[in-house]
RNA sequence: GGAGAGGUGGCUGAGUGGUCGAAAGCGCUCCCCUGCUAAGGGAGUAUACCCCUUAACGGGGUAUCGAGGGUUCGAAUCCCUCCCUCUCCGCCA
């Protein structure tokens, strides 16, 4: 959610933001404005209709108390119209403030300037480049590899639950666990504080990191708890502060914490779905700063290297796309994305997203500091994967496979695995 | 799941229809005093929004006493729904 004054201030750049994202209905800008301008005369309106009538029932009160009944009840005749007058003009008010706030939903982050223009993910940039994307074509995709191992189930995933909630069995559920070790360690290493959330969200915390309105459909519901399970660690670790005024020494504030995730993903189908690439659950390992509104852009230059310092050590080729306007996503003023190489299939794919929200987030949930002179000011936040498992699993397998179908185990995952190679 | 108690400002805690945005204490900030220290005195100390004003300060108003609705001229106080906390019972990793 932007801030109105800015909007309204300037609103031609905010219409530019909004068509740079691919969002070209900027009518509701000048939609907003004017119900803002609606809203203002009839908050005002109510505010003096309101004070008045707080101001004769304490007279009234008065009255009563020195035994001057009639008096009273000339001004609660007066009163009781006016009271009419107020219910009336409150739920016009309401009626604004409902529209002004769902028009101010629909209003994108505006991008930094650094962000490059574009339409589709063709026009993202390739920030960095590191390792050698490997295109010897003896490799197997990683469904092939470890299904014939029995290492992934996705038929018993598929028969237990439904499709994309495969089994990790044997060497594959301990893979997954040394990455998830691995990761949390590194993470706190790195400052991180290593926080384990719930699973389960309600409404508020999903308005509040964005998911509602704009993605709900992304997100299972537990319809009879009014809960949504969390498709994304993001979501419980942000909203941890929601409502909260943080002392300014307190800041910057990092969180870690390793959860599944749960996603919907209707729509998807055909080669991008095989194997690991997407999943209904799986794990990821977040990573969430809450930072002073000036660091910002500071803090997702670290944030995005201390992702790709995990990939480095896991000696996984990759490349880091600073995503254009039209890729970005609704909510983030700047992001990168980590993308692994995937030698069994020839292509990159996604394991992280490194992103800017400014105070976009921290608006909506009301998430501030307190600065040196007193006042109140909204924070900023960002978050990245560090890193999500699946895809990581899957360039590791394709990677590290032999010839004779074994996969040798990255160095820094022997300590957690308690081996050096997975053999059939 | 059953029965009961309760949710008030940074904290403790008073307040059962009128002058209560809310006593008192603690904490915190600033000032004064005290030749250190200890103690003492005074002032201030919630959040959001609207309006006026400003370079900055400031002033006025509205809303908020778990959340949302209702009764009333007037609600922290009465009624309804929901959420949360605590105690006992039941169940259970």
């Amino acid at each position: 959610m932007l801030d109105v004054t800015f909007i309204r201030e300037n609103p031609e750049e905010v219409k530019q933001a909004m068509r740079n994202k691919g969002e070209d209905n900027v009518e509701v800008v000048n939609e907003l404005l004017n119900v803002d301008e609606q809203w203002r005369s009839m908050v005002e309106e109510t505010d003096k209709l309101r004070s008045e009538s707080n101001t004769k029932a304490k007279k009234i009160g008065q009255l009563m108390g020195q035994g001057k009944k009639e008096e009273a009840q000339d001004i609660i005749d007066y009163t009781s119209k006016l009271k009419e007058d107020i219910q009336e003009k409150e739920d016009r008010l309401r009626s604004l403030k409902k529209a002004r706030e769902e028009l101010l939903l629909q209003i994108p982050n505006v991008p930094h300037k650094s962000v490059p223009v574009g339409k589709t993910e063709d026009d993202n940039e390739v920030f960095k480049t590191w390792g050698e994307p490997n295109e010897e074509d003896w490799r197997k995709p990683h469904w092939e590899l470890v299904e014939e191992q029995g290492l992934l189930d996705f038929e018993r995933g598929a028969k237990v639950t439904g499709a994309g909630f495969p089994f990790y069995v044997g060497a594959m559920a301990k893979l997954q666990r040394a990455l998830i070790n691995y990761f949390l360690n590194k993470a706190s290493e790195e400052g991180y504080t290593e926080i384990q959330v719930p699973y389960f969200v309600n409404e508020d915390s999903a308005r509040g990191t964005g998911q509602i309105p704009d993605k709900e459909d992304m997100m299972y519901e537990v319809p009879r708890d009014d809960f949504f399970l969390i498709p994304t660690a993001e979501v419980p670790v942000t909203n941890f502060h929601r409502d909260e005024i943080l002392d300014s020494d307190e800041l910057p504030i990092y969180y870690t914490a390793y959860t599944p995730c749960w996603r919907r993903e209707a729509g998807s189908y055909g080669k991008d779905v095989r194997g690991l690439n997407r999943l209904h659950q799986f794990d990821k390992v977040e990573l969430v700063k809450i930072v002073h509104p000036d660091m910002a852009y500071d803090e997702l230059e670290s944030l995005r290297e201390y992702a790709e310092s995990l990939l480095e050590e896991l000696n996984i080729p990759y490349r880091t796309l600073l995503m254009c306007t039209g890729d970005m996503g609704f909510t983030q003023t700047k992001k990168y994305d980590l993308e692994v190489w995937s030698p069994g299939q020839q292509r990159w794919l996604e394991v992280s997203s490194c992103s800017n929200f400014g105070s976009f987030q921290a608006r909506r949930m009301m998430l501030r500091r307190r600065k040196e002179n007193g006042d109140t000011e909204i924070v900023h936040t960002l978050n990245g994967s560090g890193l999500a498992l699946p895809r990581v699993v899957a360039a590791i397998l394709e990677i590290n496979q032999q010839q004779d179908g074994s996969i040798k185990v990255p160095e820094v995952l022997q300590p957690f695995m308690g081996t050096d190679v997975i053999k059939p």
